[in-house]
DNA sequence: AGGTTGACGGTTG
DNA sequence: GCAACCGCCAACC
């Protein structure tokens, strides 16, 4: 059976999703471009509330300024929060620092490189 | 088929 | 720093 072209994409950004380590925070449009889909952002959000069921570490995304994204007084916001900080993540308030947290897969790829 | 809806993002004032 | 505005695109009326 053929898959529909935005199933292939929903499973690029899952497979994505599944790839930002433990301590670190990603963007939602970082996701999208790691993927390989730059435009589809909004894809993310949908895939990211339909799979906070999965396997899927739905908290470790955040806006691209490292603000939290969930409203304001959501249980799920007070969880994500906690989430984070119980892997070593600082939040202040809301914010957090993308120098120190941001996910940067460059440097995943030196941690399988062999040494020279 | 056409309008609305978002856990968004870059740009602008 | 913040908020309004527009661009984006699949899902859902």
């Amino acid at each position: 059976m053929a898959a529909s072209t935005t199933t292939v994409i929903r499973r690029r950004i899952v497979e994505t999703l599944r790839a930002v380590p433990a301590g670190t925070v990603a963007t939602y449009g970082q996701i999208a471009q790691v993927a390989g889909w730059p435009r589809h952002t909004r894809l993310v959000v949908r895939v990211l509330r339909e799979a906070a069921e999965g396997n899927v570490p739905w908290f470790r995304i955040v806006k691209s300024p490292g603000k939290i994204a969930l409203p304001k007084g959501s249980a799920s916001r007070r969880e994500q929060i906690q989430r984070l900080r119980s892997e070593g993540v600082l939040v202040n308030g809301d914010r957090i620092d993308l120098d120190r947290f941001g996910w940067r897969p460059e440097l995943d790829e030196l941690l399988f490189r062999a040494p020279d």
